[in-house]
DNA sequence: GTGTTTGCTTAACAGTGTTAACCTTGTTGT
DNA sequence: ACAACAAGGTTAACACTGTTAAGCAAACAC
């Protein structure tokens, strides 16, 4: 195994078991019997190595999207189980969730796009999903690729609450969670029925 | 002016000048003319500082909340306007934003929970609003408190996406957030003609 | 006037990301 | 075969970071 995979996976192990804030070029190092500065031979700097393990991240949480839809079933019911597979990612794997979204913004446009480009067949499933809806009536979108990132925000910000422990302690998670659920894809939904 | 006020002040600054990472003890303590250790006479540590800072982004927050709700309006108008308002402070104050949802979650159950309290009343409108239009049969939830957290949960994704540049490039950010609102809006709202 | 508290200081510790310079190896060009 | 070079690592150092311990001077208490 190179080094450079070694240090990524030492990393990941590191973050998993000690959390975001322990993860030191000189930890990192020693646990892979090298030096700090070796590390640079492989990576730009920390951003850099903290940059692959998002990648790692995003193409697990990916993976986990894709497994969760069954195209047999009706859109809506593919969203949901796109939303509850997404929010069961983030809680069983919270660092692994966060540190996605822990590059501070500033460094976000030094980003290589084409990197992005896994996570954007994820936004196109969504939105074929969206587009299918539409064309049965089932959803009342305008643009369907907005939508899917509309929808995604929605969900990253109910989790979000729930991983930084923001939530009213009045508020039970699973109910909040479900709730959140139904209330975010009842956006798309054309309701049949007027009550 | 106390030193301890002074240091919120310096800091204030210095993370809407500087930006988050700049905020150091040493660079807070020079800006009030004193030694870094002199911080700790009136706070616990850094993240204790960063509690208060966080308490005023607060509170200006909710400031803007209280002042954009029009309670002669009816409340769906109510609750665009709030959410409107939400993502207008997001994005004219991003550093004052973001520094709320800075503190990492382990820190956040030592926080005091009394001063949330001020945080609370503006969900308690919130729910107020919700339950006025559940009321008048204009929105369909369960739980008003459930609901309130679970729109600003939905807005706070919206923002953090925007914030941390995160949007697809193709998509033009006042059209995302206009159909954000929507659709978070639409959730909630009982459509009395099916289309 | 001695004792104690208040408000600050200096010095220091242990850690951080990062760079420059160096030292082995193995590979390549002639 | 020998010089030149590149790969992949090292040590030492710089300029920071948060935080604690010890000390010092002025103000106040009795």
């Amino acid at each position: 195994m190179s080094l450079r995979e070694d240090i990524i996976e030492v990393s990941k192990d590191l973050l998993l078991k000690e959390g975001f804030n322990k993860i030191s070029m000189r930890r990192i190092a020693s646990r892979a019997n090298v030096t700090a500065t070796s590390i640079y031979l492989h990576f730009k700097n920390k951003d850099d190595l903290l940059l692959a393990l998002i990648e790692e991240s995003i193409k697990n949480l990916d993976r986990s999207l894709m497994d969760a839809v069954d195209v047999s079933k009706d859109p809506i019911h593919q969203l949901e189980a796109l939303a509850e597979a997404y929010i069961w990612y983030a809680l069983e794997n919270p660092q692994e969730y966060e540190i996605i979204y822990m590059v501070r913004p500033e460094e976000m446009p030094k980003y290589p796009k084409e990197k992005f480009q896994e996570v954007r067949q994820t936004y196109e499933l969504l939105a074929g999903i969206i587009r299918d809806g539409k064309e049965r009536q089932l959803f009342e979108v305008d643009d369907q690729l907005i939508s899917a990132y509309t929808l995604w925000a929605q969900i990253h910000g109910v989790v979000t609450v729930v991983l930084n422990k923001r939530l009213d302690t009045r508020i039970p998670r699973e109910i909040f969670l479900n709730q959140a659920i139904d209330h975010i894809i009842q956006g798309f939904v054309i309701q049949k029925t007027p009550v």
